[in-house]
Formats: C-alpha cells, sequence, structure tokens
DNA sequence: TTAATATATGTACAGTTGTTCAATTATTCA
DNA sequence: TGAATAATTGAACAACTGTACATATATTAA
C-alpha cells in the first residue's frame, strides 16, 4: 500500500490499523441509511411525536394540541415519518390516525434515554 | 378543559386522550437532549468515524485515510464527538488517539442497523 | 531556536432543514 | 350540490450544518 492509494491530505501514521479498519467497513449504503434513520429522530418535534405516540395512536389535530403547534408542520414532520417507515397511519372518515410502526423506535428511546442520563 | 387552552390552530377531537398524553410527555429539556444526541449520529462521516472506532482506537490521520476526507473536517467532526461524550481522546507526543467513550452507541447502531434490514 | 509535523480552530459559503402561510384535496353532512 | 372540516402539499424564508481553506497551537527533533 503506497502513499498514493491514501486520498486524504496527511500522512500515513499506522498503515496495519488502516487497512485492517477499512477491512471492516460497511458500505457507504449503509452508512447512508443509518445516518438518515438517525437524523430523523435528531429533531425536538419529531421526537416528541414519536413519544406520544408511543402512548396512544393519535390523529393529527390531537399531537398538534399535544405539542402545542400547527397542524401544518405536524403534517409535515408525520410525512417524513411515514415516508421512512417508522410511523403508519389509518384513515377514519376525515380523520387520520397515526401510530408507531416500528419496533426499533421504542428501544432507541430507551437507550438514548440512558446515554443522556448516564452523562448528567 | 376548555379549548382555549389549546395552543394550536384546530378544534380539539379526543380531549381525554390529548390529556392523557399531555400528562406523559417528559420535559422540554429532556427531548432536546435526547434529539441532540440522535442528531449527533445523524451525520453519515459522524457514523463512519464512530463504526471505524469501534474497530480500532486511531488517531486523526488515520482516520482521515479511512474515511478519505481532510484531517480538519475530521478533526471538527471528532469535536463534535468529544464535546458530547461520544469519544474520548488520549495524546501521545504530537498524536492524539480517539476512541468510543459509550456503551450505549454499539447499542443504537446494532438496532439502527436492525430498523434498516427491517425495512429493506 | 528553527523546522517539521499532528491537530485544532476560525471563517466563509453552499446546501439542507423546519416552520409558516396559502392553496388544495378528501370526506361528511345538510 | 355546497359548506364545513381534517389533513396534505407547495413555496418561501430564516436558521443551521458540513466542508474547505487558512491560520494557529503544540510537540518533537535537529
Amino acid at each position: 500500500m503506497s502513499k498514493n492509494e491514501f486520498t486524504c491530505d496527511c500522512n500515513i501514521i499506522h498503515e496495519d490499523i488502516v487497512r485492517d479498519t477499512l477491512s471492516k467497513m460497511p458500505s457507504e449504503d449503509s452508512f447512508n441509511k443509518l445516518a438518515e434513520f438517525f437524523k430523523i429522530l435528531g429533531d425536538t418535534t419529531r421526537t416528541r411525536i414519536l413519544f406520544a405516540l408511543d402512548q396512544n395512536e393519535m390523529c393529527v389535530c390531537d399531537i398538534a394540541n399535544v405539542l402545542g403547534m400547527t397542524k401544518s408542520s405536524i403534517s409535515h414532520q408525520l410525512g417524513i415519518l411515514r415516508r421512512s417507515g417508522i410511523v403508519k397511519c389509518r384513515k377514519e372518515g376525515k380523520e387520520v390516525y397515526y401510530m408507531l410502526d416500528d419496533d426499533h423506535v421504542k428501544e432507541l428511546f430507551e437507550v438514548g434515554i440512558e446515554h443522556i442520563e448516564h452523562k448528567i
């Protein structure tokens, strides 16, 4: 492995470590999907929506009231959560009821809260 | 609970559900911290750094080589990860070695990957 | 001290994101 | 059908974020 194989602007220090780590790195696609998933959880409005839906299935209007925000912004965020497969919905007349569509979310919340409490 | 207690622009539909959910919602501060934590994981560069550090402790230069990016951008991201208590470092001469400082990260990665694989 | 190297940091800029407002769709009921 | 209501969607704008470049700091060795 010659120096010019490296794409960055620095001298290589531990070729063996770099090589070993490189061989274990998952595909770029995997990282994109993983980061995308965390990014969706990385917004206060969305975490509050998800926590609320973990307590009760609710319509858009209910969620807007719980969060004290407009229906429009809630609907925009629900769209993001829906398109990423984190929540699902069911229509009943004019109303649309939302609920969690992913067991992992609850698990992630627990680990996330553990992390936060550990850091206090 | 009268209608004007609600801060949003919509008619209340299920007062009991809203009230119940409201009573269970954690503080704004908790949500801010939780979202902040996920936001930090919600970037491809940072997830790659964390995955790499989960394989081997490494100096900035090594990480830059593994990721094919400049030392400057890696250092900026390491600063974010350090300040949020996700990685820690140890200095050895001119070099600074970084490592994970949080067991939760590994756990979150596993749950995140499960989610992604489940959704394919 | 001076030169070389590893890392950190400040600034600037392009790209992204969340909210608001306005308009639209879908459904119910008179 | 037409009015009312729930939700969605599009556009615009401010705020934020990641990277690159330039510069600064820190350490080593000559």
